[in-house]
DNA sequence: GCGACAG
DNA sequence: ATCTTGTCGC
């Protein structure tokens, strides 16, 4: 479900001398929380005027921005020219407002159905696994790059893959998994038993189904979340370095503090209790993040480097021993 | 008007 | 997540 190529298309729908603004595409998409990507997405719009992103404004009307060197006032002027009036900075959506946009499915209405799904088969009990394994990834432009770090038995970092794959998914919160579990897939399916510590939440999630319980499931394996801020829950302060992290009543993680600040979030993913995925990863825990986690990160930087330099090539695996 | 939402 | 140079300190 390519979302970018949807944003796209829905905007060409918006005629000219008409606006429409970032939370009605959001909605139409299925979920007024996915406007501020809206937007992002069309701040990345490789062929303007042909996708007519200057059509797209705030909800009340004032203009918004728009990536070309002559800024705001080159979306003035193009909307000027297509006979829309632009009073004291903002259009009269009253007039030309553009709602009717046709499409034939809701991508986030199906992502939250999906989760649902996955939700359901999530086992919080411990399950054996034979290693550990970290797993990370960071963008360039539209392709997202993957670094995940394999440990052997002994807890040693044994090899690193890097993998490349185009997003179709921008960044919305709670929707973490359908931009990064298509990146890594590829990389992480024969690496089922292994228990997987993922850079984002497990169960600590509103719907229960955040991206490391969305990966365990998929791989059918061990995982756990560690995520750097807190999507939801309430923080209840067990001791000085700890704390439980609630929704409704019910742990769903803890909170690992260092020198009176939180340095990660902690959730189980799938295959393991909440109280082992805290005790694993406290294990691993040399700094404020992670050893899998934090390791996976460093070598995204390498592989994004590798990436620009053509070593490293869309969808092709790489493998380097450490 | 303020708060708030992983990466 | 990305943009982006230096600086302070262990
Ligand atoms: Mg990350």
């Amino acid at each position: 479900m390519d979302v970018y190529a949807l944003i796209y298309d829905l905007v060409r729908q918006i005629p000219e001398g008409y606006v429409t603004t970032y939370g009605a595409i959001a909605k139409a998409l299925g979920d007024i929380r996915a406007s501020k990507a809206v937007g992002e997405v069309l701040a990345m719009n490789p062929t303007p005027i042909i996708v007519p992103c200057h059509r797209v404004v705030m909800s009340d009307g004032s203009l918004g921005g728009y990536t070309h060197p002559e800024g705001v006032r080159k979306k003035a002027e193009l909307l000027r020219r297509e006979g829309v009036e632009i009073i004291g900075g903002k259009v009269n959506l009253k007039k030309c407002f553009f709602n009717d946009f046709k499409l034939k499915i809701r991508p986030f209405e199906v992502f939250r159905d999906y989760q649902k799904r996955i939700s359901e088969k999530i086992r919080l009990e411990d399950y054996d696994f034979s290693a550990i394994v970290g797993v990370d990834l960071t963008y360039n432009g539209r392709y997202g790059i993957a670094a995940v770090v394999v440990f052997d038995e002994k807890g040693n970092p044994e090899y690193v893959r890097y993998y490349s794959k185009k997003t179709l998914v921008p960044y919305v919160p709670t929707y973490l998994a359908f931009r990064e579990y298509p990146i890594i897939e590829e990389v992480s399916r024969d690496l089922r038993g292994y228990l997987f510590f993922l850079d984002g939440h497990g169960i600590l999630h509103p719907r229960k189904c955040g991206y490391a319980s969305h990966v365990g499931v998929e791989l059918d394996t061990p995982s756990i979340g560690v995520a750097k801020s807190l999507l939801v829950g309430n923080i209840v302060i067990e001791s000085n370095n700890l704390a439980k992290v609630l929704i409704d009543d019910e742990v769903r993680g803890y909170a690992i503090y260092d020198k009176g600040r939180a340095s990660v979030y902690v959730s189980p993913g799938h295959k393991i209790t909440v109280g082992s995925a805290l005790r694993e990863t406290m294990k691993v825990k040399k700094y404020k993040i992670p050893e899998p986690t934090r390791l996976a990160h460093y070598y995204t930087k390498l592989g994004k480097e590798m990436f620009k330099n053509r070593k490293l090539l869309p969808e092709r695996l790489l493998e380097t021993p450490l």
